[in-house]
Order: C-alpha cells, then structure tokens, then sequence
DNA sequence: ATAATAATAGTAACCATTACTAATAGATAG
DNA sequence: CTATCTATTAGTAATGGTTACTATTATTAT
C-alpha cells in the first residue's frame, strides 16, 4: 500500500526530535553523519509529507528557508533577529484568542478560516543584554 | 541625497492604487502597457525601498509570489484558497486583541516583539456558494 | 556647462524547493 | 523461493521568485 516505513523516513524523524525547529539542509546535514548517501530531496519530500500528513508542523518564514517541528499540536513561534533562536509558546489562553481572531475574521470578511500562519519576531532576553 | 522621486516610483504607486493587493510581477505588467521599457528589477527594488520605508506594507505568502499594499496601516490579511481574492480586516478590537497576543508572547518567551507575519486562509462565502 | 551620483534597463546569478529518472528495496503472488 | 510489482530512493536537472551586477541614463549640485 501507499505507507512504507523507509529507513530514512526514520532517520527524519529521530533528526527532527534530535535538532531544534530545523530547516530542511539542516536535518540533511545531520543524517549525513551517520548516513552519507541521505538526499536532499529524500528528506525535502518527506518533510513535506509527514507536513502534509499533520505528523509535523511547517513553520514557513518568508525570507530564510522553512524550518520544521516534531511537536505537531499548533502553537505560535518567535524568532530572536539576532541570535536566530526559535521560542516556543503555547497555552490555554493564547487559543482562546486565536479561535477570537478567527470568529472576526470569519464575521468581517465572510471566508471561513481554515489555516494560518503566524510568526513573530523580536530580540530575546539574552541577545537584549549585550 | 538618497531620494530621487522617479517617474518609475511615480508608475509604481500609481500601479498600487490602481490595483487590488498585486505582486510584484502584476504591478510590472500593468506598467508595462503604458511604459514598455520598465524593468522588472526596478519595480522589485522601488516595491522593498517603499515597504522598507513603511511607505507599502509586504504581504508575504509562502509559497506563491509576495504581494503589496498601498494601505501601509497595519491590518490583517485573509486569502481564499480557491478564488485567490485577498480579503482586508481591521478594527479597534482586533488591534486590541493584537496587543494582547504581543504582551502574552513577550511575557512567557522574553522575546521583545517587533514584527508580526500574519496570514489567513480559507474559503469565501461566494467560492462556497459554487 | 561640468561634475557627482541616484536610479534604471537588461541580464546574470542565487537559492530554496520541486521535478524527473534510473536504480533499489521491500512487499505480493504463485 | 522466484518472479513480479511498486513505493521509495539517490542523484541531478529544472523552476521560479528574488537579488545582484553593470553599463547607461537622468537628476541634482557646483
Ligand atoms: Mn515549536
Ligand atoms: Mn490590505
Ligand atoms: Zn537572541
Ligand atoms: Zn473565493
């Protein structure tokens, strides 16, 4: 059937819970150790399909190449400009207001929400002390 | 100095206002009617000088080509999937709320926030009707 | 006018991502 | 087992939006 468990699809998914929101040549990167024949588009299209499959999270970012997350359940990333650093955040009360932004945009422009994408950026604490 | 208001800016902005939300290549080809010999580097480079400057907002989009905005006012965006029109949405309380995602992400990650990328996707009311 | 320098047109390069293709590996059937 | 079928891969070429480069043109300052 259309699910074979491939070697390298493992292998992306131990890089992913290994690395911290990495892009697509950084999980190529770091098989490449282990593994040194991994493609590049091996591990692109996987991406993409473990993406596609709500199995990871794509976290697109304009400018810089896309990075990607083991952690699947939808929360909100910042990025430090300086240090590149990803944060983290999630909880209770940020979903409420994101289903709040969803119900407006939902009354105000007639289409209903199906995706978003949402990314913020700003200098973190530590990059904020030197 | 460093401004020089050229006809080709002048073209530019006029495209923007003429047009709804375009990208890069539809401002160009717009221009292109009247004025043949624009180049498509000079309307990419005039578009970033201009959001640069907070003169035009970038509406960037991931997968498909960025898109521009006369309105410069910070507001959201929501584009439906199926017949590509891009819906504006703006209001007091959705500038509140706004704010409160910023104060929410500063506190639990540190980060100082400076920018936001928010963009909305969906299906219109009139796409559903079909 | 002359000189200095923004800005442009045209084109080449960049780079993340996707597409393509022949080879491989794992499943399926006899 | 052996032959066959097919999902997946490695390697590489192509794509497409955007930026970089460079010689030329247009605008400003002297
Ligand atoms: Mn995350
Ligand atoms: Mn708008
Ligand atoms: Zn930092
Ligand atoms: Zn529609």
């Amino acid at each position: 059937m259309s699910k074979r468990y491939s070697a390298q699809k493992m292998m992306i998914e131990n890089a992913l819970k290994q690395l911290d929101h990495p892009t697509a040549s950084e999980v190529y990167e770091y098989i490449r150790e282990s593994y040194p024949n991994i493609s590049l588009g091996t591990v692109y299209r996987n991406l993409g399909l473990m993406a596609e499959a709500g199995e990871i999270l794509r976290i697109p970012s304009g400018d810089s190449p896309d990075r990607f997350d083991i952690n699947a359940h939808e929360h909100l990333h910042v990025t430090c400009t300086k240090c590149g650093k990803v944060f983290d955040a999630e909880s209770e009360k940020l979903e409420d207001v994101l289903k709040k932004i969803d119900r407006f945009l939902q009354e105000s422009t007639g289409v209903y929400i199906e995706e978003r994408t949402m990314l913020f950026q700003g200098v973190c604490s530590n990059c904020r002390k030197q």
